[in-house]
DNA sequence: GTATCCATGTAACCAGTTACATGATTGC
DNA sequence: GCAATCATGTAACTGGTTACATGGATAC
């Protein structure tokens, strides 16, 4: 399975909201989610000339007077449903490169003195985990407080999708506890049991 | 903050194991960690072949008679103190690009027929995820079946990474849970009560 | 008058993946 | 004889990031 770029449902996604050049596209992400999201400009904007081509999306000149001129992009019935069907695709998010754990396969708990330094290891990441879990905390929070509707009318799905990191958070710091406890244990019980 | 190269990394802590050849390097990764690290030859070659020239791995061309010869390289003082500094710094794991969340963000649930389309895009998600699991888990077990050391010697770190990925799993499972609850009570709320 | 924002773009670069080329050996 | 594995490498490509170039408008 060919990688896909995915730059141009993010742009589709976007202009189904409503049409946009490409400074607002890329204001939207940095706006709007950029927790788990970027776009740069130089993705943007050759992907929305390419997209043009495609016909997925459509072209007009805005001129303004006094202002710079822009160009406005809106999604066309093709690239409408483009969108769709990458909507309901399963998202397989290929997490082939985790350093996190790749660090941690490295480590040798055999060896004695490793264990610090792998205990070290375990507080260190869990603390770097601990800080993004704060700083989702807190934008949650603001959301519940400038956005008054979601009381009255359910969560928001900027909310939904922060719980996601948030969970994720959760359970990793709750990993890096077992984990160093479990890192213990092991460290007693070769003391006085048997060591390879 | 600048990308660096990761692969660097992965070689030096299979060299800090044991002196291997690029072809060596690749089966461990293959064999080890396939499930949160992977390496091509494409990135191996070149990268040991710098390495050598920045003097982190030391290069010995092994003759063997019938059998291809080999190139063994092994880690150098220099490398070793490299590896360790890396190890012991925290790793920001960046998700610059969740597309599940990105999906979600693009999902309106204020119009009633998206309703069913987001609660369906969760089900399909969950499965996905739910897959995953079943697979890491089934790992975990032939690993503890495999491995009997494990059981008098407490868990091997091997096993202790493979819980990180399943309690991922597991929180992005009943994230997906309960974000269906939230929208059905949006659902009904909105029926008796206002409408944006 | 200068820093910041609006606005569009290109070029260069880096990381990582895939495909290809080569050739020897082993197992069926 | 043929497929699979051992073994090393290169070339081409894709996705994504960063830096640069340009120029007008606005805010202080």
């Amino acid at each position: 399975m060919p990688k896909i770029n995915k730059t141009k449902y993010a742009i589709l996604g976007i202009l189904n909201l409503k049409p946009s050049s490409g400074y607002d596209i890329k204001k939207y992400c940095d706006l709007s989610f950029s927790h788990y999201w970027n776009e740069n400009f130089g993705s943007i904007y050759p992907m929305l000339k390419r997209m043009e081509m495609e016909g997925l999306v459509n072209k007009k000149t805005e001129q303004n007077e006094g202002k710079p001129s822009r160009i406005i992009y809106s999604i066309t019935e093709k690239g409408k449903s483009e969108f769709y069907e990458w909507m309901l695709t399963p998202t397989e998010e290929k997490s082939t490169r985790r350093e996190r754990l790749l660090k941690l396969a490295f480590a040798n708990p055999r060896e004695e003195n490793n264990r610090e330094i792998i205990m070290e290891m375990f507080e260190r990441q869990k603390a770097v985990i601990q800080q993004k879990l704060d700083e989702y905390l807190q934008i949650e929070n603001d959301i519940a407080m400038d956005d008054p509707l979601t009381e009255t009318n359910g969560i928001s799905l900027r909310v939904i999708a922060l719980r996601c990191l948030i969970a994720e958070s959760r359970a990793q710091i709750q990993w890096c506890e077992e984990s160093v406890e479990a890192i213990k244990n092991m460290k007693s019980k070769s003391k006085n049991g048997r060591t390879s």
